[in-house]
RNA sequence: GGUGUCAUAGCUCAGUUGGUAGAGCAAAGGACUGAAAAUCCUUGUGUCCCUGGUUCGAUUCCCGGUGACACCA
C-alpha cells in the first residue's frame, strides 16, 4: 500500500532539514503543509526554504499563492489530495508532507465536511459587528438561527461565532447540519512523525531565529507588504508586530484589528527591539499551541530530532 | 558624608486602619470542521529584604542594619 509520511513538529524545531533528508532517501518531493509559506510574498517572516534547499528538491505548495487571495484550510485538502493522488499515480510509493499547520494536516488525514464557498463580504459584515456590538449580539442570533451550534461551539470565541453565523445566513441551515459526516477514509496509509526537542532549546531556537530573520531584512518585507497588512495572510506573527511598530512611528498607535475582531493588549510598540520581543514571545506561544493541538493525536510517533539528527 | 523615598510573585506594581496577600505581564495547560502562525478558554506562583522591639499576633508600627534611587554637601 502506498504511504504518505507527515512529518509535523513545532515552529523551528528542524523540520525542513529533517524532510529534505527524508525525501532524498524516498525519492519523493516535499508537500509542504503550512498555511503561510505558501504565499509567494511572505519568505523570510515565514522561514521558507532557502534557494539551495529548494532546489534540492522540488517542494509543492511552497511560494504558489498570493497574499491576495484567501487560502483556506479546505482548498488545501483537496490541492493536496489532488497531488498526491497524481504523484502515487506516477509511481511514487512513499510521499513525504512536512509541515506546521495542525489544521492542514487533519484536514488531509481525516477531511473536512462539506460547506458552502466562503462569502467575503458576508465575513467582512459580520466581523465588523463582532467589533461594534460585541459578541453577545451575535451569539443571540446563532442561539435563534442554530441552537444546536450555541450548545456546542465555544460561543465566547467571536471568531466562530462569526462562522456559524456565517454558514447559517449563506445556506439557509445550520451550520451544525454540516457537521455530520464522518471521518473520510483514504486510500493510502499515513504515517506521522512529530519532531521533538527539550522546549527550553526549542525556546532558544526561537529567539535566535527572530534575530537572524531580522538580520536578514525582515522590516523591509514587512514594509512591502504594508499595503495588505488587513488580509488574512498577513494576520501573522513576524509581521503584525512590525505593523505595530510601524504604526506607532507615524502616530497611529491604537490601530484596531478589525480584521480579525482580535484584542490587543501589548500597547504600543516603541521600538524595532519591542517589536523583536513581541515577536519572539508570540512565536513561543505559537510554538506552544501547536504542541498542544497534535498533543491529542495518539498517530504520531514523536522523536527527538537531537538523535534523528546523527 | 547628610537628608529623604523605596524594598511584596520570574518582571512591573497594588494592598493589609496589625489577623501571613492580589492585579497585569511572563510561565504552564486546554479547545479547535474553510481566517488555524488565526481565534478563544483555564491555572498557580510568595522567608511580603535582614536583625531586634512593642503586641495574644508584625509583611504592616518602632529601633538598627543592608541595598537601590533622589536631593543636598
Amino acid at each position: 500500500m502506498k504511504r504518505l509520511l507527515i512529518i509535523l513538529g513545532p515552529t523551528a524545531v528542524g523540520k525542513t532539514d529533517y524532510s529534505i533528508e527524508a525525501a532524498l532517501s524516498f525519492g519523493s518531493p516535499v508537500i509542504s503543509c503550512d498555511s503561510r509559506q505558501i504565499y509567494r510574498e511572505m519568505s523570510i517572516g515565514t522561514a521558507v526554504p532557502s534557494e539551495k534547499q529548494l532546489a534540492s528538491v522540488r517542494h509543492y505548495f511552497i511560494h504558489t499563492r498570493s497574499v491576495n487571495e484567501i487560502y483556506t484550510a479546505g482548498k488545501y485538502e483537496i490541492e493536496a489530495l489532488g497531488l498526491i493522488r497524481d504523484l502515487f499515480g506516477q509511481g511514487h510509493e512513499t510521499l513525504v508532507m512536512a509541515g506546521g499547520s495542525g489544521f492542514y494536516i487533519d484536514a488531509v488525514c481525516n477531511g473536512l465536511d462539506e460547506f458552502p464557498e466562503t462569502d467575503q463580504e458576508l465575513r467582512a459584515e459580520l466581523t465588523r459587528r463582532l467589533r461594534d456590538e460585541g459578541v453577545e449580539s451575535l451569539r443571540m442570533d446563532l442561539k435563534r438561527l442554530d441552537p444546536e451550534s450555541y450548545a456546542t461551539i465555544d460561543i465566547a470565541n467571536g471568531q466562530r461565532v462569526v462562522r456559524a453565523l456565517e454558514v447559517c445566513l449563506l445556506t439557509g441551515r445550520p451550520f451544525s447540519s454540516f457537521k455530520t459526516a464522518p471521518r473520510k477514509k483514504r486510500d493510502f496509509e499515513i504515517e506521522k512523525i512529530g519532531l521533538a526537542r527539550p522546549r527550553e532549546e526549542l525556546y532558544a531556537r526561537i529567539d535566535r531565529r527572530v534575530i537572524d530573520m531580522v538580520d536578514a531584512g525582515l522590516v523591509e518585507e514587512v514594509r512591502s507588504l504594508l499595503p495588505y497588512r488587513h488580509l488574512p495572510a498577513l494576520q501573522t506573527v513576524g509581521y503584525k508586530e512590525i505593523f505595530a511598530w510601524f504604526d506607532w512611528a507615524d502616530g497611529r498607535c491604537g490601530e484596531s484589528h478589525a480584521a480579525t475582531g482580535s484584542r490587543n493588549t501589548d500597547g504600543p510598540v516603541t521600538s524595532l527591539e519591542r517589536a523583536i520581543e513581541l515577536i519572539q514571545r508570540n512565536t513561543r506561544h505559537y510554538a506552544r499551541k501547536q504542541l498542544s493541538y497534535w498533543r491529542r493525536d495518539k498517530d504520531i510517533r514523536w522523536m527527538d530530532i537531537r538523535e534523528v539528527l546523527k
